[in-house]
RNA sequence: GUGAUUGUAGCUCAGUUGGUUAGAGCAUCAGAUUGUGAUUCUGAGGGUCGUGGGUUCGAGCCCCAUCAUUCACC
């Protein structure tokens, strides 16, 4: 135990997050800055692979560390709530210790699961009733139990509770929806000046823009929030199943409004194209499940643009996967071998397929991290999109 | 050699009393997947029903022959 989890980390004193600009690209509202947390330093702009049960799916932390790159990754309330429970998460000591991980955590709420298992919730003002999809028990989820919960598992970045309206949403549902997120956003917030951090390092509560495709739902809602001075502020709801050019237009109007001195994270995007547009619309911060979950289903992103590593094509291509990213899974492995594996559904096969195209992701973002700071992000961007989006 | 058994998609098998264009699972090929209910979901291709004859308005199914298969007994 001591070895793992007596480092450093642990014993410095408790700060509340604290984000520095760096650099902010001429040419675009692109920018490199640096999010410190008790457990580590974050460069900027970042993508937060998904571990949702407390482990990212068929990777392990050490290849999240050697690998991987990964600088700080997701948990997610609502399934670590279900399972293992608060006991063992709070008798664990929190996810970090549980899970061997001492770099940054976020957590999301479980918002998203109210939208996602829509089918077996019932919404008040009161909380969100939701139906265990393990063993159909029902749980009231109400925005002072969700940070009570956020407060067992112990991340240093929790997100509000909010609800994640469907697309298409049509206004009146968007307009009530986007006031009870902001009335939960009160009583979070009021919930967490109650609640002592419980860990001996701080957790930050990031409140959430929600509004839809509607211009003027999003304005009040970025002016709402902004009002609450939030460490870092998040966008919600995009990536739900509008045109691209809609998301960029509402994530660049929020992006103009939210505060330029704190981190802005768009919550579930994206491709990698989309991560590179939205960076150069002001987002610090990423998230997406579709590394993980689309190369587990033989989708492959790469420098040359995405692969379908399933195809019959590949059979016999000994080729690395990819040799122009800093990881040896990349590196060594061929197509060839990965086809083979994924088809013969060899476990080492998910492994692979989540290795590369998480470090291909990082891979990404460091690329623009390093572009902003040179000064030509956006001709670096825009040669850029069009050759990840090839069709290989 | 005798008796029985089984021959239907690449594989394992359904197929009603004889009745539209013969189905399934797996495999193959392709598509989907955006704050993970995802080892998932969707679609497509693939058949001279062992072969040859017969009965019938109509045969995968009934009859005859033949080939192959598996088993048992000599």
């Amino acid at each position: 135990m001591g070895r793992f989890f007596g480092g450093s980390a642990y014993l410095r004193a408790m700060a509340a997050l604290h984000f520095e600009l760096r650099h902010t690209d001429p040419s675009s509202s692109a920018r490199a800055g640096l999010i410190s947390v008790d457990h580590g330093t974050i460069e900027t702009p970042i993508f937060m692979p998904v571990g949702t049960a407390g482990s990212v799916k068929a990777v392990s932390q050490q290849q999240l560390k050697e690998d991987v790159h990964a600088e700080i990754i997701l948990g997610n309330t609502y399934h670590l709530y279900l399972r293992p429970g608060l006991q063992v998460l709070e008798q664990a000591g929190g996810l970090h210790r549980f899970m061997g991980w001492d770099r940054p955590i976020l957590t999301d709420s479980g918002g998203y699961q109210v939208f996602s298992l829509a089918n077996n919730r019932k919404l008040t003002d009161e909380g969100a009733l939701f139906q265990s999809h393990i063993d159909g028990s029902k749980h009231l989820f109400t925005p002072e139990k969700v940070m009570d919960i956020q407060r067992v598992i112990g991340a240093d970045i929790i997100m509000a509770f909010d609800e994640c309206p469907p697309y298409p949403s049509d206004y009146a549902y968007a307009k009530k929806s986007m006031a009870l997120t902001h009335q939960w956003l009160d009583r979070c917030f009021g919930r967490l000046a109650e609640t002592p951090d419980k860990y001996g390092y701080s957790q930050n509560l990031f409140p959430i823009v929600q509004g839809s495709v509607y211009p003027d739902l999003r304005k009040a809602s970025c002016e709402y929030i902004t009002s609450k001075g939030a460490a870092g502020n998040a966008i919600g709801g995009l990536s739900v199943g509008e045109p691209e050019a809609e998301m960029y237009q509402i994530c660049a109007q929020c992006c103009s409004l939210l505060p330029a001195d704190r981190p802005r994270y768009l919550m579930g995007v994206g491709t990698p194209w989309n991560i590179l547009e939205n960076i150069a619309l002001g987002i610090d911060m990423f998230d997406c499940v579709m590394p993980t979950r689309n190369g587990r289903n033989a989708m492959l992103f790469t420098s040359n643009g995405v692969i379908n590593i399933d195809n019959l094509k590949w059979a016999n291509d000994f080729s690395p996967i990819d040799d122009s990213i800093d990881c040896a899974m990349s590196n060594n492995y061929s197509k060839a071998y990965l086809r083979h594996l994924l088809k013969s559904k060899e476990i080492l096969g998910l492994t692979i397929a989540s290795v590369h195209n998480l470090a291909f992701y990082l891979h990404l973002v460091k690329e623009a991290r390093k572009h902003i700071i040179a000064g030509d992000f956006m001709w670096w961007k825009n040669e850029e999109v069009e050759r990840l989006k090839t069709r290989r």
